[in-house]
DNA sequence: CGCATTTGACCAGCGC
DNA sequence: GCGCTGGTCAAATGCG
């Protein structure tokens, strides 16, 4: 619905991650901070590469604190532990900003190429946790049970494969190769030779009602499955602004239905569509790393309180998602903290892997900060 | 009428 | 090499 109902839905209440997987995804050991928090994701790769850093770096400040559960192994999931109080991390992930006390780090600049291991896709997952919450997370494992096959969807046939590229440009060749058969499909793939390099990807689970929340983009749904040890299905959605290849996914996890999983790819090359108002958007700052937007609603505050507004908590949303631009700046405002957990986070975890000190995941789980519904937050 | 969603088919990577 | 599975395309359909 976009249009139609369009993004505008959305309740959410509690954020958590979830594990991953099995891909590199990240997780870092959360922090604390009220009450919601977010999950994200990121790939740190190719945020890196993507336009924000440079001089920047991220600093981090202590995350390594926050990684305590390195080790995992795989497995993952969900404990999430310590929680270190993010602080000065906001800045790291906002831009250029000296950072602040601490930091640390390094960098980001890694050329691209610096990989270890995994490189498909890192994901840094946080989440904020909550308290609460029980999200699990994870892995998935268990069995679940039912494993639906109904929907409309056949089960036969899925794959990644590989996406798209940069945003703009996009190979040219059109190719039309095959089509003789007429069938449908026609997928230019590319070449061989760049394989599927995906875009960042940062992940947070919410607790919502509704797929799909309001993020502030429009976005146009292109596709749908059924997850494999989910009875829910996964929505494909794509940013449908033109040239802006940003694509998102929406699950609902397994485990809890009230959890809803959203996973952006990509960074959108403008600015959002609708302005919330009350929150603040940055100006058209594109570039930063993504749009990382930890929900951080007021309502859960208290720990497992219902909900109450919908209201505040889109502006919630709105308020988290506007740190991806950013750039700019984002001064005054000391009101995005989840968002900016969030986003430290994903940054801490980038930094940790671009140092190698992360490879396997580590889970990690923020609560968000909200911040006063209010409008005055604007900016 | 235009655009978003629906939905089955197709593709490509990966594991066995 | 086969089959599974995630992801995407695109025709058909629905809705404002
Ligand atoms: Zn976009």
């Amino acid at each position: 619905m976009a249009r139609s109902g369009g993004e505008r839905a959305n309740n959410s209440s509690a954020f958590t991650m979830s594990g991953g997987g099995e891909l590199d995804e990240i997780m870092l050991p959360g922090t604390g901070f009220s009450a919601g928090g977010g999950g994200i994701y990121y790939d740190m790769q190719q945020m890196m590469m993507m336009p924000p850093p440079p001089q920047s770096g991220f600093g981090g400040g202590g995350f390594m604190e926050l990684l305590d559960a390195s080790g995992g192994g795989g497995g993952c999931g969900a404990d999430f532990g310590g929680y270190s109080a993010p602080s000065s991390l906001f800045d790291l992930f906002q831009s250029p900003f000296p950072a602040a006390a601490n930091s640390t780090v390094q960098q980001l600049d890694l050329p691209m190429s610096s990989s270890p291991a995994a490189a498909e896709s890192s994901e840094v997952v946080n989440n904020p946790a909550t308290p609460n919450s029980s999200i699990s997370s994870s892995s998935n494992e268990g069995g679940n049970s039912k494993n639906s096959s109904k929907d409309g969807n056949r089960l036969k046939s899925e794959a990644g494969g590989g996406d798209e590229e940069d945003e703009d440009a996009e190979e040219e060749q059109d190719q039309e190769k095959n089509n003789s058969g007429s069938k449908k499909k026609l997928k230019p793939k590319k070449t061989k030779a760049q394989k599927k390099q995906r875009e960042p990807r940062f992940a947070f689970m919410t607790k919502s009602e509704v797929d799909h929340l309001d993020d502030g983009y429009r976005w146009r749904k292109y596709g749908q499955k059924a997850v494999k040890n989910s009875p829910y299905p996964r929505s494909y959605y794509r940013c449908t602004s033109a040239g802006c290849g940003v694509k998102k996914r929406v699950e609902r996890s397994s485990d809890d239905p009230s959890v809803v999983v959203t996973t952006y790819e990509g960074q959108h090359i403008h600015p959002s569509p609708i302005t919330p108002r009350g929150s603040l958007l940055a100006g058209g700052g594109v570039g930063g790393i993504g749009h990382l937007f930890a929900a951080a609603d007021p309502s859960i505050l208290p720990p497992q309180h219902h909900i109450h507004h919908h209201f505040q908590q889109q502006q919630q949303l709105q308020n988290a998602y506007m740190l991806n631009s950013a750039p700019s700046l984002t001064t005054t405002s000391n009101t995005t903290s989840a968002t900016t957990a969030s986003i430290q986070s994903a940054a801490t975890a980038s930094f940790l892997r671009d140092n190698g000190l992360l490879q396997d995941m580590v889970t990690c789980q923020m609560m968000g900060n909200v911040v006063e519904p209010k409008e005055e937050q604007r900016f």
